[in-house]
RNA sequence: GGAGGCUUAGCUCAGCUGGUUAGAGCGCUCGCCUCACACGCGAGAGGUCGAUGGUUCAAGUCCAUUAGUCUCCACCA
């Protein structure tokens, strides 16, 4: 047994203790065909990332689950590994360069790419690393990365199954463009931000007549690849003009006028013009009408060739450019200010800018409905499961997904271009011919995958698909996914129609949905606020544990969290509890195993009975994942009942003359720690496994113990009530005492009246210790003169102690009253209930009887009461 | 425009399928260095659970309306 110190230093512990962990190799995910198998993949952090309290959250919700799965017996397996994640990694690489006075370009593809790799491994296990200081228990031999081998060929498997089947096509379509990542992105990437900006209404000729049509833009540029002007059908303003055309001012482009229910009437001049190159609606209306496509910006967001003599200007500088010139021959009409939505690119910020582009997608309607009835039928649970209608939503409104990205780093389409023939090979191995006219004249698609895509396929690729192993058999469909809700669509939705499509099975049975961690102001945490946390920091100062517990504690699945410091301070005082808890126990022992003694006593029983109902609703919490209500409850029993009452308790047994007491108490203090310690273990790994270490006590290590569940031979609610009573007893004198201001160091005699005095006589030796008791008499009556003693009362019993000196009686009889008006009340309130017929018919039983009961026990206090008040008149 | 969350003690939040006198942490007041712990111990003050109406024997908990607030989706140029 080590001599523990007085504080608890978790910087000093928790390496060790990882280590120790490791070595141990618990943290691996065997397979057990006698065992229940028990699956999560971690969600892949960016190789490019540093651990935040967001990822924080995430593995601690992870690894209290899998600890506790683990310890419950389950086959765990908790798979670790990184993401690719395209365009954020490919960006921290290009800065590199730039600051080389190199573009990637310079270097070209491959060189490229080598760079890249380089730069993953040198810093891509960073965050992984940073993972573990949280206490994260995962199978780090089985640690994948969405670009590795294997991860490689699912994506090439899927790619190609989905583009036979004709669920992947490739097509000009509008798509959203960021001109900084020069990349398309897909709907799910644009984030909507309102800004103040123009709303421009520009006179467009009529062809052949004076009359003009005015219409209003937000982006004035544009109107360079106008191909149409629409009017709604039923306008009868414009009627007579539809099927005449327009001349494009600038471009001096004859275009047609048309009519297309699409036109809101009601807004502006009820006219709008078509760009269907540059806006996604008029690329609809476009589509309907045959509207000529005009694409007059090029990757950077400059105007090309097709935008005339505007061509290489900026899109703001060519949004002047084209004002004043219109201004000039006395075609703007005027300028409003306008609050709208603008699209930007969730990596960068930048506006995205709407263009045709031929690009890849994923045709979503097939695949959508499936992944909606599996969540709808409760063959994957939400948990919280309000999400589902935020699932549903979206799932039903889905557009096709735009997978192809103008970038070097990632999954490179797997489809090569014949320049004879301009068939598109698409093949599970590099082709060396057209498989349309057999030319060796081709060439493969520059676009690597949306990151999105790979992510989409890690329950089943990381388990080893395509391949039919093992792993996948025995841990596939995992058993929850636990994420923040603000990727449900990015990747939880994806992931359910890849597996649902891939594996024709729901990747996982159940998805934790928690919220976003915030500051203490309640803003999002981010780099340009400078409010971030690191949560090495925290760590550093409080442990790893504390942290831990902070973010499970008070919080609930789906809603967000603050982070406070503070809070991290109440949880490191909280491990600091324990450990001194520890080391209570430990001081005190001679025995050298945890096994309970014969004899119980009563507080014994109590302090059993009280852990067993604790255990059995941490199982049932944990079960439904209310962790936070678990932690709650554990803190709880370790604070208030197990160190504020039971090792008090045990003080005068440990301390007292008779052996068989003393090692039956140290049995109980011992044993109901360890199986506390269990029982916290997955919420504070670190502290519980030290401490487990520590102990005198079999088992190599706490989280490889079994998870204690309830016992029915520990079950003594008997018992539980009688302690109960000494209980209040105890309190009862403690608040008597302290209003009187009496202090500790002041003991005085108790005589205790009850018509329990069994269970007093039980409860004796506490009083000394707990309620400052010089000597304790127990009798059936009150004593017969009140002279000089003052009377403290509870349901059970009635206490006097001579104190009288420092009360004055007619203080003494207003407190009294007072109590005994509370006590009324609460009697009559009962009453109300029990006198109503409704209640007694409608009320299940057992409400009916709890409530007798606290009749009783209402009446038991009042009747105290009133003797107290009888005896103070005489 | 559509959807959802939140509104409970001074602050930050729990409160599960409706049923004790609504809880915790921090803060506050009073008394304690009591032989595990002052990162502590004991005692206490503090809430008409946003508002209104309804269902029910019973509502912080369910339903409707409403206010404030945050978020997501859509995007009328």
């Amino acid at each position: 047994m080590r001599e523990l110190p007085k504080t608890y230093d978790p910087k000093v512990v928790e390496k060790k203790i990882y280590d120790m962990w490791m070595a141990g190799g618990y943290f691996k995910g065997v397979i057990d065909p006698e065992k229940k198998p028990f699956t999560i993949v971690i969600p892949p952090p960016n190789v490019t990332g540093q651990l935040h309290l967001g990822h924080a959250f995430d593995e601690t919700l992870q690894d209290i689950i899998i600890r506790t799965r683990r310890m419950q017996g389950y086959a765990a397996l908790w798979v670790p590994g990184t993401d690719h994640a395209g365009i954020a990694t490919q960006i921290k690489v290009e800065e590199q360069l730039r600051a080389e006075g190199k573009t990637r370009f310079d270097l070209g593809r491959e060189a490229f790419l080598e760079r890249v790799w380089q730069w993953k491994n040198q810093y891509g296990s960073r965050i992984i690393e940073q993972l573990k200081t949280l206490g994260s228990s995962c199978d780090w031999d089985r640690e994948r990365f969405t670009m590795d081998e294997g991860c490689s060929r699912a994506v090439r498997e899927v790619f190609v199954a989905l583009y036979e089947k004709g669920l992947i096509y490739k097509g000009n379509r509008i798509i959203n463009w960021c001109p900084t990542c020069t990349t398309a992105i897909s709907d799910a990437e644009v984030e909507h931000e309102e800004q103040e900006g123009g709303l421009w209404h520009l006179k467009y000729p009529v062809k052949d007549s004076d009359a003009f049509l005015v219409v209003a833009t937000t982006r004035p540029e544009t109107m360079l690849g106008d191909t149409g002007v629409a009017v709604h059908p039923e306008d009868k303003r414009y009627a007579h003009l539809v099927g005449q055309s327009v001349i494009l001012p600038l471009m001096e482009r004859e275009i047609p006028i048309i009519a297309d229910d699409y036109v809101d009437m009601e807004f502006g001049t009820g006219t709008v013009k078509m760009t269907p190159c540059h806006d996604p609606n008029d690329f609809l209306v476009g589509q309907r009408h045959g509207l000529e496509q005009i694409l007059v910006l090029d990757g950077d967001a400059r105007i090309n060739e097709n935008g005339g003599k505007y061509q290489g200007l900026d899109r703001l500088e060519a949004r002047k450019a084209v004002l004043a010139d219109l201004e000039a021959l006395g075609l703007l009409v005027k300028k409003e200010t306008h609050r709208r939505n603008v699209g930007t690119c969730y990596r960068c910020s930048t506006t995205v800018e709407p263009m045709t582009s031929p690009q890849w997608f994923v045709k979503m309607e097939p695949l959508a409905k499936e992944a909606l009835e599996v969540v709808e039928d409760g063959r994957i649970e939400f948990i919280p499961d309000r999400f589902i209608k935020i699932y549903r939503n979206w799932m039903e409104n889905t557009h096709d997904w735009c997978i192809s990205r103008q970038l070097w780093w990632g999954h490179q389409i797997p489809a090569w271009n014949c320049t004879v023939c301009d068939h598109i090979t698409v093949s599970r191995t590099d082709p060396m011919a057209c498989e349309q006219c057999g030319s060796d004249q081709i060439v493969r698609d520059a676009d690597v995958l949306d990151t999105w895509f790979s992510s989409a396929l890690w329950p089943f690729s990381t388990l080893g698909w395509p391949e039919e192993t093992p792993d996948l058999a025995y841990f596939y469909p995992t058993s929850v996914l636990v994420t923040a809700y603000d990727i449900l669509f990015f990747w939880v939705a994806r992931m359910i129609v890849a597996g649902m499509e891939q594996m024709g099975e729901v990747p996982f049975h159940k998805v934790l949905l928690h919220g976003l961690i915030r500051d203490a102001e309640g803003r999002k945490m981010s780099k340009s606020l400078g409010n971030g946390i690191d949560p090495l920091d925290v760590i550093e100062t409080y442990g790893a544990d504390a942290l831990r517990f902070n973010i499970v504690t008070g919080n609930s699945p789906g809603n967000d969290i603050r982070y406070h410091d503070e809070r991290c301070e109440a949880m490191r005082n909280f491990a600091n509890k324990i450990w001194n808890a520890a080391r209570f126990v430990m001081m005190n022992l001679t025995i050298t195993d945890n096994s309970l003694p014969e004899a119980l006593e009563l507080e014994d029983k109590w302090v059993l009975s009280q852990f067993n109902q604790v255990a059995k609703e941490v199982n049932e919490n944990l079960g439904k994942y209310e962790l936070g209500i678990a932690a709650g409850k554990i803190y709880d029993f370790i604070w208030d009942t197990y160190c504020d009452w039971y090792i008090e308790l045990t003080k005068p047994r440990l301390n007292g003359e008779d052996e068989a007491g003393k090692i039956g108490a140290q049995r109980v203090l011992l044993y109901v720690f360890t199986e506390v310690l269990k029982l916290l273990h997955p919420f504070m790994p670190f502290i519980t496994e030290e401490i487990w270490q520590a102990l005198p006590v079999e088992g190599e290590a706490i989280m490889i113990e079994s998870y204690p569940a309830w016992r029915a031979d520990l079950d003594f609610p008997v018992e539980e009530a009688r302690f109960e009573k000494i209980m209040a007893a105890v309190r009862a004198i403690r608040t008597r005492r302290s209003e009187m201001n009496v202090p500790p160091s002041k003991k005085s005699t108790v005589r205790i009246a009850t018509e329990d005095p069994e269970t007093f006589e039980a409860g004796q030796v506490y009083f000394g210790k707990l309620a400052y008791a010089s000597e304790l008499t127990i009798t059936a009556d009150a004593p017969d003169d009140l002279q000089g003693l003052v009377s403290v009362v509870t349901k059970d019993a009635r206490m006097f102690l001579p104190l009288a000196e420092l009360v004055d009686l007619a203080a003494e009889r207003v407190r009294i009253d007072k109590e005994m008006a509370k006590a009324q009340e609460n009697l009559d309130r009962i009453l109300k209930k029990l006198t109503n017929e409704n209640f007694l018919a409608k009320a299940k039983e057992s409400v009916v009887t709890a409530e007798q009961e606290k009749a009783d026990k209402a009446r038991a206090l009042i009747q105290n009461l009133e003797e107290s008040r009888r005896q103070l008149e005489e």
